[in-house]
RNA sequence: GCACCCGUAGCUCAGCUGGAUAGAGCGCUGCCCUCCGAAGGCAGAGGCCAUAGGUUCGAAUCCUAUCGGGUGCACCA
């Protein structure tokens, strides 16, 4: 299904056979061996750097191992021609049949070409979003809500077995203020005049709750001591706002398989439990930290407190794991939730963070890595910021000015696609500008617009094919014979649609889902670029004057619109039919 | 002060477990519209890949140092 595999499987064959000749010594270690597309053309369809890497260890020169190679390659029917080149490159130039068979690859495969069994079904769990319970998503929730979505679908893609999940921090303090601030929208509502002092949210966002809690608990909390309602409003608070959170997401098309709540975790012993064992493991240990460095010292003072040993895992510091008054610091739960995730035996966990954790990062590593024996890797993604533009002017979020934008605002703006797509133009790590305006151009210059354009060109040239009667079904199609495809255009097209499992496995394993979208910017520019020949080459278009050269050139047309289908699949974007 | 991320064309950014002459869009210059969809098309100019060392057959990519930008830095999540 892998081209690029296929032909590296090849180059592995002949290896092993001049390893039997007694060519090349036993035993070289064929991991580096790489098949790619060249970066220039001229050089061939595939390149491999077999030669240069072998030379070393098997002690003869590059050229010699290319030549040998060269003569065994050539041998394979796929295999056109092997040339030397530079300093031991082997240029590869494959038989134009097997170009011409991808599309009829694609076609049989539908949207599953492309799909990798790389993954071996192990286990990932992808926690993102994680937004305090406390209020609406606003932007910069969205972008690592998108990132981690289409990360999870990318991994499902590549052939993990994946677990979408959500942490809800309703443990902590904020939850106490967002009990308390409820409280006073519940007063309101029973018509008393209330003050929101310091440290509470006084958000509007909060009226229906406090309106919902009248309702519900009718005067039974009016005038009542905090100990008699607190508990329970926290639980009714945190409720009110999941339902908001998860319908915010519904919007933007993500979807969890699992939240998990921090406070499940008190109260159990499951964080008792596992600090006494790092306590055993001598991991976690009752310790002082030093004064940090060039920051302000006046507040500072020397105290004893449980430490977890970071620095053993590569941490700069240990990290307090427990307040100074015995109860857990935020650190703790986590410790938990990580270990948790450990025991329910996943192979790889992957968090999607704002950037603003980035502090966070090397003890969680650690933690995991203490917690699991080294068995189970950690990567935590960092999400940059989102630049809000408005008609190329830098646009100020301002709760006072009226101009927060929450989730839900930007997806009433851009829709669900548009948001998505865009946010997934740029590498996470990377801050991102995004323009209210251009996200919604129609133009060549936004990604978006371009990728679903090109989906829809081709159904519409489908459409046209159905109403002159042509079958143009995949089955049909994937039977074509396409040996008159020899443009270079179109072959640059087939070229780019065989990339697309390979570039599908890159993405995967370097958890870099903004990779899909550049590739079908990329996909998206051939076959826009095959349809502009087409307007000078007659012969280049899909729609022909028989039948059957319809169909054949339409196979490619077709098959290009299913790696696109594919694709946006992966980012959770529709590929539209037609643009309105 | 320390840690992490970033530095690629005038601008916004791609760039494959290290591969050959570093790419795209915008902007700029010049051509092109009776042509399956001109909400454009073709061609061209434009680069010390921040800087200096190192590793390697080979470095934008890995390592070290420096400079510049962002983020975070004990008992807040």
């Amino acid at each position: 299904m892998n081209l690029f595999a296929d032909i590296r499987a090849v180059v592995l064959d002949a290896i092993a056979d001049l390893t039997r000749d007694g060519v090349l010594p036993e035993g070289l270690n064929t991991a580096a061996v790489t098949t790619e597309p060249p970066r220039d053309p001229l050089h061939g369809d595939m390149a491999t750097n077999a030669a240069m890497v072998l030379a070393k260890p098997a002690k003869l020169k590059p050229r010699d191992i290319a030549e040998a190679l060269a003569a065994k390659l050539v041998a394979d029917d796929r295999i056109a021609t092997a040339e030397v080149a530079g300093p031991g490159f082997l240029n590869l130039r494959l038989e134009q049949a097997v170009w011409q068979g991808v599309p009829g690859m694609v076609l049989t495969a539908g949207t599953a070409f492309g799909r990798s069994e790389m993954g071996q079904g192990e286990k990932v769990n992808v926690e993102y979003v994680s937004a305090n319970p406390t209020g609406p998503m606003h932007v910069g929730h969205a972008r690592g809500a998108i990132v981690g979505d289409a990360m999870a679908s990318l991994l499902a893609y590549a052939g993990y077995d994946v677990t979408r999940e959500y942490y809800i921090n309703d443990g902590g303090a904020q939850v106490d203020v967002l009990a308390r601030s409820v409280y006073l929208r519940y007063l309101e509502a029973h018509g008393q005049d209330v003050e929101f002092p310091d440290g509470t949210y006084p958000g509007d966002y909060l009226k229906d709750v406090g309106a919902a809690l009248k309702d519900k608990v009718g005067e039974d909390y009016l005038d009542q001591p905090e100990d008699v309602w607190l508990a329970d409003v926290r639980v009714f608070a945190t409720d009110a706002m999941m339902d908001l959170i998860r319908d915010d997401l519904g919007a933007l098309g993500v979807k969890m398989d699992r939240f998990f709540s921090e406070k499940s975790l008190y109260g159990t012993g499951r964080i008792e439990e596992i600090i006494d064992r790092l306590k055993l493991d001598g991991l976690v240990y009752r310790g002082t930290l030093p004064k940090p460095k060039g920051k302000a010292d006046e507040d500072w003072e020397e105290r004893e407190q449980w430490l977890f040993k970071s620095t053993d895992f590569g941490d700069d510091e240990d990290r307090p794991v427990a307040k100074s008054d015995g109860s857990w610091a935020y650190f703790a739960p986590d410790i938990a939730y990580h270990y948790d995730k450990v025991q329910r035996g996943y192979d790889l966990l992957i968090d999607v963070f704002g950037a603003d954790h980035g502090g966070y990062v090397k003890r969680l590593k650690a933690v995991v890595k203490a917690l699991s024996d080294d068995r189970v890797p950690l990567d935590i993604k960092l999400i940059q910021l989102v630049k809000l533009f408005k008609n190329g002017e830098p646009f100020k979020m301002s709760k006072r000015a009226g101009t927060f934008i929450t989730l839900r605002d930007l997806v009433d703006m851009v829709g669900p696609d548009v948001a998505r797509f865009h946010m997934l133009t740029r590498k996470s790590d990377a801050p991102l500008d995004f323009d209210f305006d251009k996200v919604v151009e129609q133009s060549k210059e936004n990604p978006v617009f371009y990728v679903q354009y090109a989906h829809a060109r081709i159904c519409s040239v489908l459409r046209k094919a159905r109403a002159e009667g042509i079958d143009v079904s995949d089955a049909t199609l994937a039977q074509q014979d396409l040996s008159g495809l020899t443009h270079a255009s179109e072959l640059a097209l087939v070229g780019k649609l065989a990339e697309w499992p390979r570039l599908v496995e890159i993405a995967a394993r370097t958890h870099e889902p903004h990779r899909i979208a550049t590739y079908l910017s990329e996909l998206a520019a051939d076959l826009h670029g095959l349809w502009n020949a087409g307007n000078d080459t007659p012969s280049l278009r899909f729609i022909q004057d028989t039948p059957q050269a319809t169909q054949s050139k339409i196979a490619l047309a077709r098959a290009t619109a299913v790696v696109i289908s594919a694709g946006l699949g992966i980012l959770g974007v529709t590929p539209v039919e037609e643009m309105r």
